[in-house]
DNA sequence: TCGACGTATGAAGAGTTCTGCAGATGTGCA
DNA sequence: TGCACATCTGCAGAACTCTTCATACGTCGA
């Protein structure tokens, strides 16, 4: 199913096709371009990424991630299946209670470089707010 | 505009109210997250991402970024704009030409450790293919 | 000045996503 | 066993997003 770029062939022009080959050949594949992005935009959500921000510190349950997130119990839980289905948070059950927890380094690591990024900017322009 | 978090006044119960108020101490202003969304987001789109991946290495043009990503050169000129409103990427005309460039140094880290990722997950799941 | 070209834009339709509601599941306690 | 509780899930409506089509704009060459 990859498409083939088809780049030869069709009509449309290039004005460097030297530079578009290489870049070409330095892209990922379709899949692996489709799958990052799919992780992006899991953060791309205020609500989910709060959510995960919550989660950086270690595990919480349910309720007390809608309290932070100021989501309803029902969106939180709609909100974390998402997650858990792309293996970024992983849950422990303890008995009718569901601890959540971060469990994807890579989730992990871009979360925290944008909060840290987000602290430099403020402090950068303080006027924005 | 800041939502009070409400936590104290309202009837969701908490189960360690402690670390909820540590983390809320801890999560950005509102603004913040929504703005952090905002530039997941942007990532969030294959289409969008490819475009950024081509642009890591310089500037190209619409019609060549086109190519790069097999999108209609419509379409193309629909997320550079985009991409260009968030202040993400810049143009630099040359008579009918717009040569689009990455001017945005938080999201080029991202864009880069995404495809550095990618790779290394690559190396570790060879199978995934 | 005219036509071709590269790019930009607006509108519309298809598709996707998110939320709340209602009800289901499974656990703990009396 | 029966009820309360914490969480989960399916569904449907609302909201948003992305693409295409048609067209507009500014530039270049004849």
């Amino acid at each position: 199913m990859q498409t083939p770029a088809a780049i030869d062939s069709c009509t449309v022009r290039l004005v460097d096709p030297e530079r578009v080959e290489a870049v070409n050949a330095r892209m990922p594949s379709e899949q692996d371009v489709v799958d990052t992005a799919d992780v992006f935009g899991l953060l791309g959500d205020p609500r989910r990424l709060k959510l995960l921000v919550a989660l950086l510190d270690g595990e919480l349950c349910v309720c007390d991630l809608a309290a932070v997130t100021g989501m309803s119990e029902s969106a939180t839980s709609h909100a974390l299946r998402l997650l858990r289905a792309h293996r970024v948070v992983s849950v422990r059950r303890d008995g009718r209670m569901a601890y959540y927890r971060l469990d994807d380094a890579h989730v992990r690591m871009l979360v925290d470089l944008a909060v840290a990024h987000t602290e430099h900017t403020d402090a950068i322009h303080p006027e924005r707010g």
